[in-house]
DNA sequence: ATTAGTGCAAAGTATTTGCAAGAAA
DNA sequence: TTTCTTGCAAATACTTTGCACTAAT
């Protein structure tokens, strides 16, 4: 895989990667790669994005977005993923793309499943089916442990 | 639960499911029921149930469909599910609500995972985080064993 | 009769694309 | 300079909605 390294998030590294294939570093996509970095943790929308890449950087159209979007997801610098709230969610790849996540319908949070338990979901049930399996999604929706003890009762 | 008994799915139940709540049992919702009976083990797109709609009973108009999918997704009749192919699918819910799926891309076959491994995981993963889950996807994507030997190098 | 449901066409959303102009390399 | 990229506006694709009409109960 490309970025095993993790290095890819780093301020430069986008640069560094496109020039190698050809591709051009431009003001629009330094923009969308600082809204990454600085968004990262949210695992943002592409509405989130846009609001962010409005305040440092005016001007980026949402057909570049889109296609920057696309492009770096084709590379495998981000990943796409489904909360089922209507809008796409990117995440930087390059990871342990086998990671599944738990969301907190209340305030937004995100947290991250990996390591052995979910490697060991996957491993047994593509063994017990025999499915070569290329892609993974876990994802749990539901009241995180904060949220859970303010609100006791709907 | 509403249908834990499993018995929604039968010719009749979603007729007096309907009128139970005071709503109708027409022409065109006889024909989506049917659709889904028929079609049911393919977890349906849009695209699929409205074209096998166009081949049992012509004149069901998209805003008919797409009205009467979210109707029975607000009652509980059927749940979505997003494969990630831009299509939402569309399975009779009811049962198990917590089963994962293994979807083929190469033939499409859909393979329900069910059963104590799946449990045993939510109930660890809402354990360690103090998530109280309400709604749970899991979702591979990949070859399955038949198109897997039929296919040995890509 | 009453009220929910339907078809149609128009309106929304979200995303993609053609093309001329612009900016990296 | 050459080629990739951008912005704009138009086009697409999918889904929802307003309204007058129809059908189920």
């Amino acid at each position: 895989v490309l970025f095993e390294n993790k290095n890819l998030f780093q301020r430069d590294e986008l640069k560094h990667f496109l020039r190698q294939k050809g591709l051009k570093y431009t003001r629009q996509r330094e923009a969308i790669w600082s809204a990454f970095r600085y968004l990262e943790a949210h695992h943002p929308s592409t509405e989130e994005i846009f609001n962010y890449l409005k305040s440092i950087s005016p001007g980026v159209s949402w057909a570049t977005l889109y296609r920057t979007l696309r492009r770096m997801r084709e590379l495998g610098v981000i990943v796409e993923r489904d909360f089922g709230d209507g809008h796409l969610h990117y995440e930087v790849g390059g990871r342990d793309l086998a990671h599944g996540h738990l969301v907190c319908n209340r305030c937004g949070k995100v947290i991250e499943l990996e390591g052995r338990k979910v490697e060991d979901f996957w491993r047994g049930t593509a063994e017990k089916y025999g499915f070569e399996i290329s892609r993974k999604r876990i994802e749990g929706f539901g009241l995180c442990r904060e949220c859970e003890k303010k609100r006791p009762k709907d």
